[in-house]
RNA sequence: GCCCGGAUGAUGGAAUUGGUAGACAUACCGGACUUAAAAUCCGGAGCCGCAAGGCGUGCGGGUUCGAUUCCCGCUCCGGGUACCA
């Protein structure tokens, strides 16, 4: 055996017996338990960051620690490879965005294998290859005739300058990231898919995912949002026709109260008016200014205009006034609110500003109502009795809500509804690097779905980029086509899919990429029955990517896909237990061109400066020494520049001890400011791992430590083997949690280091490495099978069984119990491990340590927390 | 703005169900080995205090024999916010 750990060594020898031995292939088998290891897939961008290691070594512990507890393991992996980053790149280094994204599929294909995941690479799959895509059209042509995809209008981000539709990523302060114009609303068709239909099901079927975190399934239920409200009209009368306008508001109880309404800028009654009001007319331009993001449209100033339009209140028959108002969107739900100021705080704050009337319907005993300023208990729903209402006075709001819905409903005006917050995925992009819509326009036929002996529908590759357009718009050979229907001339769509689309399927098509002629097939059945065993990936996906999963997943259980001649797979939702990574997150630097642009600076090329608490005072650029700006500590991105290359740590280290220092530096979970500070930790101890068994190989090899009588400090060692043994398993299999794991070896290893140097010890030494070695391999497998190897060999220890804890090592015959008075800690005492609590009691009162303490006071009460502590209240 | 998280020594973190706060590491300090250094090994260390002891888990309150853990109110940081993925 080497008495140096050399890991490039030892690394390349364990990954090529796991080459030979297609140690990662997985083959379905019904003999024995199967689990399925996902983790998200990567999207291209270009190298490997932090994040990825972090996600695929988390998958690669779970993988392999559960192989070794005799599941048949799959771990397969693939490419996000459609989406915006190509593009770009493409536009910068006039590269088109196939050849750069299969480059950097390559590379970091490299960086994975080098890293040493088992991964059945055979199952590998790219989403902008026509063998995958050609199966998310054919799904958009069956659901876009069972109506469950549809037109209609929807906004955007336009840039009026570049000509082109903007990502929100695109919109800086309001302006386009490449041209720095004012950025515009501009609505037009786009194909969505009816989320809203499946509403319900998504909420609900939450409680069906125990193996979820609470947090990210709350996330997921405000998302959806459902709320029982009234929809209700507001009568009018304009150019001589009789008309509604309608509102959805969850606070009926408060409808005696309003003062005004707000449409959006879009709202045929705004466009209406500013017919003869050039003022309002140049009011409603204003607001289509600015783009679309939500976040924006929270957070700017409340600005609105009265339209000079009067609807009748539906239980008063009061005039109200109409305004037009900037945070009023069209897109959501009617395009128009009640407004409420004595008990909406955005409403109080509009009214205030604009002195429109404010009326008090609510009270809350004991509260004073003023229109000096907002109040919390304002908008209380619980306690609030309806004043100021006529009938409805005295109400709680239920009763007001129900009484109020009843009379509205007489009226012809208004019924209770349930609304959800979520609305339905617009999934058209005006992009080219994207999966083409199956959808050809014919003058005569209409819009007609692509049989599915014309698909895929193929996207040509070589293309040039400008930022400006679609570029399969000015591609005739693409979208000129014959109607399918009636054969006439017809246009083909070149709008493009969403790429979470995508990313909503693809781990159900890794049970079965091969396959030309399904979507997915009986071995679906075997690997995904019970759900994905286990998903991980970033909490940044809580919500979006994770929803739209569960949607397409109910989507092809409802088409059918499920059903397959050997039975049904009944799978109404894909991940069975999920575990959301924290964000690996890093500084941002930057320098402002001349035009006001934010150039990213990576933190490698960067020098920070600090203080002596290690706060950042400064930072110049190595290149020429130069100050740059700091901005925030961010997820690792391509767009901030602030992904940090795993490459330069496996070079010098090598893959053990990346994948070590980062399930050491945190829990999964818990989000990780990278820094590097402990690399070297993790790499003295592989090599004081490898000098142990050395020095112990070198001793000649003897049968591990079997049973029979042992010194006490042998068995001391023993007992602590198997605890740590106890707890490494917990750890890996209900916790989740890998730096503690690591942890307790590492305590076991320092317990070993200071074990007698005797031939007694030998065959517990023998025990305790194996052990340690099978422990550690699901974390650093390349040096563990090394070493395992030496300990047993001809034995590979990726196909041993996990340790398991020997209970009769465990037991112990006297345990310390801390001793509290009045709750601080005064001492410890030892007793017999079958004490009992009288026996407790009084040994912990007749320690010196509390006598002292008790100050001659009696014991008012003693509390006995079995193996734990004794507490004596005096 | 709204929704979801987080904050513990100089640093990453531990404390699993309300029961020893700071495991294990990093950095630091000291010692051994060495001509010397690196590597390695051994030891020290939350803060204040000579000590006894006191204080201490972002801040302010509360519940409890006992709170990093539960409750109420804040501050700051991170994620999401529907076209970044």
């Amino acid at each position: 055996m080497q008495e140096k750990y050399s890991p490039a060594e030892v690394e390349r020898a364990a990954q090529a017996h796991w080459e030979k031995t297609a140690a990662a292939r997985a083959v379905e088998d019904t003999t024995r338990p199967k689990y399925y290891c996902l983790s998200m897939f990567p999207y291209p961008s270009g190298k490997l960051h932090m994040g990825h290691v972090r996600n695929y070594t988390i998958g690669d512990v779970l993988s392999r620690f559960h192989a070794m507890q005799g599941c048949n393991v799959l771990q397969p992996m693939g490419w996000d490879a459609f989406g915006m980053p190509a593009e770009n790149a493409a536009m910068q280094n006039n590269v088109p965005p196939a050849q750069w994204t299969y480059a950097n599929i390559e590379y970091m294909k490299s960086q994975l294998k080098s890293l040493g995941f088992a991964i059945d690479w055979q199952r590998e799959l790219a989403t902008c290859t026509p063998q995958y895509y050609r199966w998310e059209q054919w799904l958009f042509t069956r659901l876009y005739e069972k109506g469950l995809i549809y037109k209609k209008l929807g906004t955007v981000n336009w840039d009026p300058v570049d000509q082109t539709v903007l990502a929100n990523e695109q919109v800086i302060d309001g302006r386009g990231w490449r041209s720095g114009a004012l950025v515009e609303k501009r609505e037009i068709p786009m194909y969505y898919m009816k989320i809203t239909a499946y509403a319900e099901e998504l909420l609900a079927d939450l409680d069906k995912l125990p193996g979820w975190p609470e947090q990210v399934r709350l996330m997921q239920k405000n998302w959806i949002g459902k709320s029982t409200g009234v929809r209700f009209a507001f009568p009018y009368e304009l150019d001589g026709k009789e008309d509604r306008l309608w509102v959805f508001t969850t606070r009926a109880d408060t409808v005696m109260g309003v003062t005004f309404c707000a449409v959006a800028a879009e709202h045929p009654l705004a466009t209406r008016a500013a017919q003869d009001n050039p003022e309002l007319a140049a009011f409603v331009e204003e607001c289509k200014r600015g783009g679309v993001a939500e976040a924006d449209l929270a957070t700017m100033e409340k600005k609105g205009m009265p339209t000079g339009i009067f609807v009748q209140h539906p239980l008063t028959g009061e005039k109200v006034e109409v305004w037009v108002g900037n945070y009023v969107l069209m897109g959501y739900g009617e395009g128009a609110v009640m407004a409420v100021p004595a008990h909406d705080e955005r409403d109080f704050a509009f009214a205030k500003k604009y002195g429109l009337a404010i009326r008090q319907v609510i009270a809350v005993d004991g509260e004073t109502f003023s229109l000096d300023g907002w109040q919390e208990w304002y908008g209380d729903k619980q306690n609030g009795k309806c004043v100021n209402s006529g009938k409805y006075d005295g109400l709680s709001y239920e009763a007001a809500v129900d009484a109020i819905a009843a009379d509205l409903a007489a009226k012809g005006l208004g019924e209770k509804k349930v609304q959800f917050r979520l609305r339905d995925w617009g999934i058209s992009r005006q992009r080219y690097w994207g999966c083409p819509i199956p959808i050809v326009h014919c003058a005569a036929c209409g819009d007609v779905p692509v049989p599915d002996a014309q698909l895929p529908v193929v996207l040509p590759e070589n293309v040039e980029i400008t930022g400006a357009g679609s570029p399969l718009a000015r591609m005739p050979e693409f979208h000129e086509c014959a109607c399918p229907k009636c054969g006439g001339a017809a246009r083909r769509e070149t709008d493009t899919m969403d790429t979470f689309v995508e990313s909503s399927w693809y781990f159900l098509r890794y049970a079965c990429p091969d396959n030309d002629r399904a979507m997915v097939d009986e071995r679906l059945a075997y690997w995904c029955q019970g759900g994905i065993d286990q998903y991980i990936g970033g909490i940044e996906h809580a919500i979006l990517h994770l929803l739209y999963s569960r949607f397409w997943t109910k989507l092809m259980r409802d088409v059918g896909l499920f059903q397959f001649p050997s039975g049904e797979l009944k799978l109404d939702e894909p991940f069975a237990n999920l575990l959301t990574q924290g964000m690996v997150v890093a500084p941002t630097f930057y320098r402002e061109t001349a035009d006001g642009k934010k150039q990213w600076i990576n933190p490698a090329d960067v020098d920070v400066a600090t203080d002596e608490r290690g706060r950042p005072t400064g930072a110049t650029l190595k290149a020429d020494g130069r100050p740059v700006a700091i901005g925030g500590t961010e997820k690792m991105s391509k767009s901030k520049n602030n992904g940090v290359d795993p490459q330069a740590l496996i070079d010098r280290y090598g893959a053990d001890t990346a994948r070590l220092f980062i399930m050491f530096a945190s829990p999964p979970d818990q989000s990780l400011e990278w820094s590097d500070a402990g690399v070297e930790g993790a790499f003295r101890f592989l090599k004081r791992l490898w000098k142990l068994t050395h020095d112990h190989v070198a001793q000649g090899l003897v049968p591990a430590f079997a049973g029979g009588e042992l010194a006490a400090d042998l068995k001391d060692f023993r007992r602590q083997l198997h605890q740590t043994i106890a707890k490494v398993t917990d750890d890996y299999g209900r916790r989740k949690q890998f730096n503690t794991a690591i942890a307790a070896v590492m305590e076991l290893l320092n317990a070993y280091a200071r074990l007698p140097d005797d031939a007694a010890a030998r065959a517990v030494r023998q025990e305790a490495l194996e052990a340690a070695t099978l422990m550690l391999f699901p974390i650093v497998p390349h040096a563990c099978h090394a070493l395992y190897g030496e300990l047993r060999p001809g034995l590979d220890a990726g196909r041993q069984p996990f340790p398991k804890a020997d209970p009769a090592a465990l037991v112990q015959d006297e345990i310390e119990l801390m001793l509290q008075v009045n709750g601080k800690l005064r001492g410890s005492l030892k007793v017999p491990a079958a004490a009992d609590k009288a026996t407790i009691e009084a040994a912990a009162l007749a320690a010196e340590a509390a006598q002292k303490f008790m100050e001659g006071r009696p014991a008012k009460k003693v509390v006995v927390v079995p193996g734990r502590l004794v507490n004596i209240v005096a």
